[in-house]
DNA sequence: CCACTGCATGTAGTT
DNA sequence: ACTACATGCAGTGGC
C-alpha cells in the first residue's frame, strides 16, 4: 500500500491505492516497485470517475518483467484534465477558470474546449461523459507502454496516441512525451510519432511534464503525422466523434471495463520499422482509437495494419479521411453461406452504435469503393455477455470474394463517422512455415494478396512479414477449427490418416486385453510407434499381396500381407523371401509393376493431399463403388488400375487385409464385388457368420426339440408334476425355450429379408453394405459373397446338413493372419465366431427390454433400408 | 426439404 | 475461473 498523488507538482495531494498482483506503490511517491528488481516505476493512475480501470500491462523498464497495473484512482479525489491524465479535484477547480485551447489537427479547427465543459459535461451528462471517459482511455494506452511521462499526450493529438504501442517490436507511434509537451506550445511541431521504446525512456522523466503541465492554459498542438497521409485516429467521443458514439456512451456506463490487453512482445522481437524513416510504406499497426461504450482497449489482433500508403489510397479513393478502427480475420463461419460476421465485443461496443435490442439496428457500411451495404448489427445473449454479429454480410463478402482466412479491416470516415468496410486477402505467405505450420493459412487456389491488393486499397503485401505474425497470432491459436476444417487442411488430415494406418503398437508392449461391451479392446502401456508404410495390392484371383520398399535401395519387395513393418525397413530385413534379403537382389516386380507401384503410391498421396475433401464431396455416389472394388482389389489397387477414375477417398478405406478396425470389418457397399474365393476379412466375416448362423440355428433346432419333448413330458405327467418339475429345472429349460422364441421371430424376420434376397439374388444384386449384427443381412451377403444363393434356402436345414452339401470349410479358421486378429476370441462363446458373435450372444442373453430395443432397431433398420448406401455405411460404423 | 434464426456449447485465451 | 468467440444444432417458417 502506498499513495497516490496528485499529477501535479504543486499540489501533490495523495490518497491511497490498493495495487495488485506483486507490485507495490513506492511511499509517497508516483512509482512502484518491481518486486523483482526493486526498481521504481512510473505510476499511473485513472480516474474511476470515467469508469477507467484498466491501465493495461506495462513492462518493467529494467528487468523487462510485465506489471499489471489494475490501480484505479479515488473517484472523488482525482478528475481526469482534458490534456490527459488525472489530477486532484482541487486542481482541477482551480483549471475551471482557465480555458485549454485545444489543438488542431490537420488544419481540423476544433472549438476550444475549457476544462470546466469537459469536466462538468463529463460529470453531468452522458455525452460529456463519454468524451472523457475516451480521451482517458486514450490516456491510458499512453501510459500502458510508457507511464505517465506518456500520460499528457493532448487528447486532440489522437493520431499520436492511437496509433499504437507496439512495445520493442512494433511501432510506437505515440508521440515523445517531452516533445509532445513541447508541442504544447509549438503548433505543428512536426516532431516525430514513431518512436523506439528506447527513445521514449531515454527522454526525461515526469518532472518536465508535470512542469508543462503546470501551465495553466496549454496549446494543444498535434505532431505533423509523419507522412501526408491523411489519416486521422479520431478523436475519440470527442467533438469530432460521429454521432453515433455520442449517442452510445449513454446505455454503457454500467458495464465492467474489461481488461483485453495487449502483450508486450517478447526482447528477441525485431522492430518493425525505424523510427524516423521510412515510413510511407511502413506497416502500421495502431493501436485503434480507444473509445467507445466498453473503452475497451483491443486485443492486439484486431488492431488495425494499414499503411500509410493503403490509408492514402483510400482517403483519396474516399475523398475523405479515414480512421482505422479495428479488423478481423475471417473465419469459417463468418465467410460462410450463414452470413454471418462474428464481430469482436470490445470492438463492436467501442465502434458501432450502442444496441439495447438483441435485434439490433441496420447499419450502413461503405466498402472501399464506396458501395454501400446495409448490415443488421445486433448481438445475441451469451453467457452473461453479448455476441455481437454483423448480419446480411454475405453478399459483401461475396463482392469482394472473401474467404475464410481473410481479413476485413473497418475504418471511419471522418468527420462524418461513416462506417468503411475494406478487406485483404489471405496471402500465401502469410503461412508462417510450412513446415511448423502444415496447414496453409489459405488455399493452393493461387490467390494472393496482389490480386487483392489491386482493387482493394487496404491490401499491401508488403506487410507479409507482420502479417504473417500476424497471422501466427489470430489464425493460428485462435482459429483451430478453422484451420483444421479448412479445404486447405487437407494435409493435416491426411497426415493423420496416414499416421493412423503406420501406427504400431511398440515392439515389445504387451496388451491387456479387456473387453468392453463384448468388444475385446487391447490396451498398450506404451504408446504406438510409427510402422512403413506399405503399398498392398490384389491379384485377378483374389490373392493380395503387400509390397514395402526399401529404405536402403528402394526396391521393391513382396512381404506376407499380414506384416508390420517397422519404420525402418530394408532388404536384409526380409526375412521372408531370402532370395531378396539383400539390396544387391532384384527387384522381384517388373518394370511396369514397379512403376504401377510407385503410381499408386504417388497417386493415392496426391489424391489424398491435394483432392480428397473434393472426392469425398464429388464422388460420393461412386467412392462407395471405389470402396467395395478395393475390397476385392486392394484399396490402393485401385489406383494402380484406374487411377484417374476411382480415387481414394479420405474415408478409412474398408477391407485393408489384416486391418481388425471397425470400420475394416464393416461389409463394403457396392453389388457383386466379391468373388466367391474372395478372402478378404469382410467376405471371411461373412462366412464365419454364416457359419454361426448355421450354428445357432441347429442350436436352436436343438432347442425346439428338447422344448417339444418337455411339453410332451409334462403333459403325460400331468400340470402338478409338470410345475413341480419345472420349478426344479425351470429356469434352465425355460430360458433355451425363451431363445427360441426369440430366435423364431429372428428367423421370421430372416425368411422374410428371404424373398428380398431372393430377389435380389435373382437380379444377382446383392448389397454387402449391411448392419453385420443383422443375421438376415449377413445371410444375404453370405449368400452374395459365397455366391451361394442357395444357401438362403438352406437356411432352414441343419448347419451339418449344409455343411457336409456343400463341403463348407471350417471357415473361422481360414483366415488371413491379422483378419484372424480381427476375429479376436472367435474361438470363446462355442467357437461361433469372433467379437460380433459374442455380441449376438450377449444379445440372447440380454433381457427383455434389450430385446425390445433390439426388435425397435431392427425395424428402424428395416426402415432405412432404403437410404443411401453411404449413410448405411455410416451407420454401420456408428451401430458397431 | 431447405434456409434461416437464435441459442447452446466447446475451445482457447486471459486473469 | 472467467471471457470471447467459432461453430453446432434445434426450432421454425417458407417453398
Amino acid at each position: 500500500m502506498g499513495a497516490n498523488i496528485c499529477m501535479n507538482e504543486a499540489c501533490r495531494t495523495t490518497t491511497s491505492l490498493e495495487w495488485k498482483k506483486g507490485w507495490v506503490l513506492k511511499s509517497g511517491g508516483w512509482a512502484t516497485l518491481c518486486q523483482t528488481c526493486g526498481i521504481a516505476y512510473e505510476n499511473l493512475v485513472f480516474c474511476d470517475t470515467f469508469h477507467l480501470e484498466e491501465a493495461g500491462w506495462r513492462e518493467c523498464r529494467i528487468c523487462g518483467k510485465r506489471l499489471h497495473c489494475g490501480c484505479v484512482a479515488s473517484k472523488f479525489l482525482h478528475e481526469c484534465l482534458d490534456f490527459g491524465g488525472v489530477g486532484c479535484v482541487k486542481c482541477a477547480k482551480r483549471l475551471e477558470s482557465r480555458s485549454i485551447r485545444p489543438t488542431q489537427i490537420l488544419g481540423d479547427e476544433i472549438p476550444n474546449v475549457t476544462l470546466p465543459e469537459i469536466v462538468q459535461s463529463a460529470i453531468a451528462n452522458g455525452s460529456g461523459r463519454k468524451f472523457d471517459a475516451a480521451g482517458l482511455m486514450q490516456m491510458a494506452n499512453a501510459m500502458d507502454i510508457n507511464g505517465p511521462r506518456q500520460l499528457f499526450v493532448p487528447q486532440k493529438d489522437n493520431t499520436i496516441a492511437s496509433l499504437g504501442q507496439m512495445k520493442g517490436k512494433e511501432i510506437i507511434p505515440y508521440a515523445e512525451v517531452n516533445e509532445c509537451f513541447n508541442n504544447f506550445n509549438q503548433p505543428s511541431g512536426g516532431s516525430s510519432m514513431f518512436v523506439s521504446p528506447e527513445q521514449i525512456r531515454s527522454k526525461q522523466g515526469v518532472k518536465d511534464m508535470f512542469e508543462s503541465l503546470a501551465q495553466p492554459s496549454l496549446n494543444f498542438s498535434l505532431s505533423t503525422p509523419m507522412s501526408s497521409s491523411t489519416l486521422m485516429l479520431p478523436f475519440p467521443g470527442g467533438v469530432a466523434e460521429g454521432s453515433e458514439q455520442n449517442k452510445a456512451s449513454g446505455s454503457q456506463q454500467g458495464q465492467p471495463a474489461r481488461h483485453i490487453l495487449p502483450k508486450p512482445p517478447k526482447p528477441g522481437q525485431t522492430t518493425s520499422s525505424e523510427p524516423n524513416k521510412g515510413f510511407v510504406t511502413k506497416i502500421r499497426v495502431a493501436r485503434p482509437p480507444a473509445e467507445g461504450r466498453g473503452r475497451h482497449q483491443l486485443l492486439p489482433r484486431y488492431w488495425p495494419r494499414i499503411t500509410d500508403q493503403e490509408i492514402q489510397q483510400i482517403s483519396g479513393d474516399l475523398k475523405s479521411t479515414i480512421s482505422p478502427l479495428f479488423e478481423k480475420i475471417l473465419s469459417a463461419s463468418d465467410a460462410g453461406r450463414i452470413g454471418r460476421l462474428v464481430l469482436p465485443k470490445a470492438c463492436a461496443e467501442a465502434y458501432f452504435p450502442t444496441i439495447n435490442q438483441s435485434e439490433g439496428v441496420p447499419i450502413k457500411i461503405q466498402d472501399v469503393k464506396g458501395k454501400e451495404w446495409t448490415f443488421q448489427f445486433r448481438f445475441w445473449p451469451n453467457n452473461n455477455s453479448r455476441m455481437y454479429v454483423l448480419e446480411g454480410v454475405t453478399p459483401c463478402i461475396q463482392n469482394m470474394q472473401l474467404q475464410a482466412g481473410d481479413t476485413v479491416t473497418f475504418s471511419r470516415i471522418e468527420p462524418s463517422g461513416q462506417l468503411v468496410m475494406g478487406f485483404r486477402k489471405a496471402n500465401i505467405g502469410d503461412a508462417p512455415d510450412a513446415q511448423t505450420m502444415l496447414v496453409p493459412i489459405r488455399g493452393s487456389s493461387g490467390e494472393t494478396s496482389v490480386s487483392g491488393a489491386s482493387d482493394n486499397m487496404v491490401t499491401n503485401v508488403s506487410r507479409a512479414s507482420e502479417t504473417e505474425k500476424k497471422k501466427t497470432r489470430n489464425i493460428g491459436p485462435k482459429n483451430k477449427r478453422l484451420l483444421m476444417h479448412n479445404d486447405d487442411a487437407n494435409e493435416v488430415r491426411v497426415t493423420w490418416e496416414e499416421a493412423q494406418e503406420l501406427l504400431r503398437p511398440a515392439p515389445n508392449a504387451k496388451p491387456t486385453v479387456v473387453t468392453i461391451d463384448g468388444f475385446e479392446i487391447e490396451e498398450y502401456d506404451e504408446p504406438p510407434v510409427f510402422g512403413k508404410k506399405t503399398v498392398f495390392t490384389a491379384l485377378a484371383s483374389g490373392e493380395q499381396e503387400q509390397w514395402a520398399e526399401c529404405d536402403s535401395c528402394s526396391k521393391w519387395r513382396k512381404l506376407p500381407v499380414h506384416v508390420l513393418l517397422p519404420a525402418k525397413w530394408t532388404c536384409a530385413e526380409n526375412v521372408w523371401d531370402s532370395k531378396r534379403s539383400s539390396c544387391s537382389a532384384p527387384d522381384d516386380i517388373t518394370a511396369k509393376e514397379l512403376d504401377a507401384l510407385n503410381r499408386a503410391s504417388k497417386d493415392f498421396k496426391r489424391s489424398k493431399m491435394g483432392e480428397s475433401s473434393k472426392v469425398v464431396e464429388d464422388s460420393e455416389p461412386t467412392g462407395l463403388d471405389a470402396l467395395a472394388t478395393a475390397a476385392v482389389l486392394g484399396d490402393n489397387v485401385v489406383n494402380m488400375v484406374e487411377p484417374s477414375s476411382d480415387r481414394p477417398t479420405t474415408r478409412h478405406p474398408r477391407h485393408r487385409v489384416g486391418c481388425s478396425c471397425i470400420v475394416c470389418i464393416q461389409p463394403p457397399s457396392g453389388k457383386n464385388k466379391h468373388h466367391p474365393s474372395c478372402k478378404c476379412n469382410v467376405c471371411i466375416l461373412v462366412k464365419r457368420r454364416f457359419k454361426t448362423l448355421m450354428q445357432r440355428r441347429k442350436r436352436q433346432q436343438q432347442e425346439q426339440q428338447q422344448q417339444r419333448v418337455l411339453k410332451r413330458s409334462s403333459e403325460m405327467k400331468g400340470t402338478g408334476t409338470a410345475a413341480a418339475a419345472g420349478h426344479g429345472h425351470g429356469h434352465a429349460v425355460l430360458q433355451p425355450i425363451n431363445r427360441a422364441s426369440d430366435r423364431e421371430r429372428s428367423l421370421s424376420l430372416v425368411n422374410g429379408r428371404k424373398m428380398e434376397v431372393g430377389e435380389s439374388s435373382s437380379k444377382g444384386q446383392l448389397d454387402l453394405n449391411c448392419h453385420p449384427s443383422r443375421e438376415d443381412d449377413m445371410l444375404a451377403e453370405a449368400a452374395a459373397g459365397m455366391n451361394l444363393t442357395s444357401l438362403m434356402n438352406a437356411a432352414g436345414i441343419p448347419l451339418d446338413v449344409y455343411l457336409k452339401q456343400n463341403a463348407v470349410p471350417n471357415l473361422s479358421y481360414n483366415l488371413l493372419p491379422n483378419a484372424a486378429a480381427a476375429g479376436a476370441g472367435e474361438s470363446e462363446g462355442g467357437g461361433s465366431g469372433g467379437f460380433l458373435d459374442e455380441a449376438e450372444d450377449d444379445d440372447d442373453d440380454d433381457d427383455e427390454a434389450t430385446e425390445k430395443e433390439d426388435d425397435d432397431d431392427e425395424e428402424d433398420e428395416d426402415e432405412d433400408e432404403d437410404e443411401d448406401e453411404d449413410e448405411d455405411d455410416d451407420d454401420d460404423e456408428d451401430d458397431e
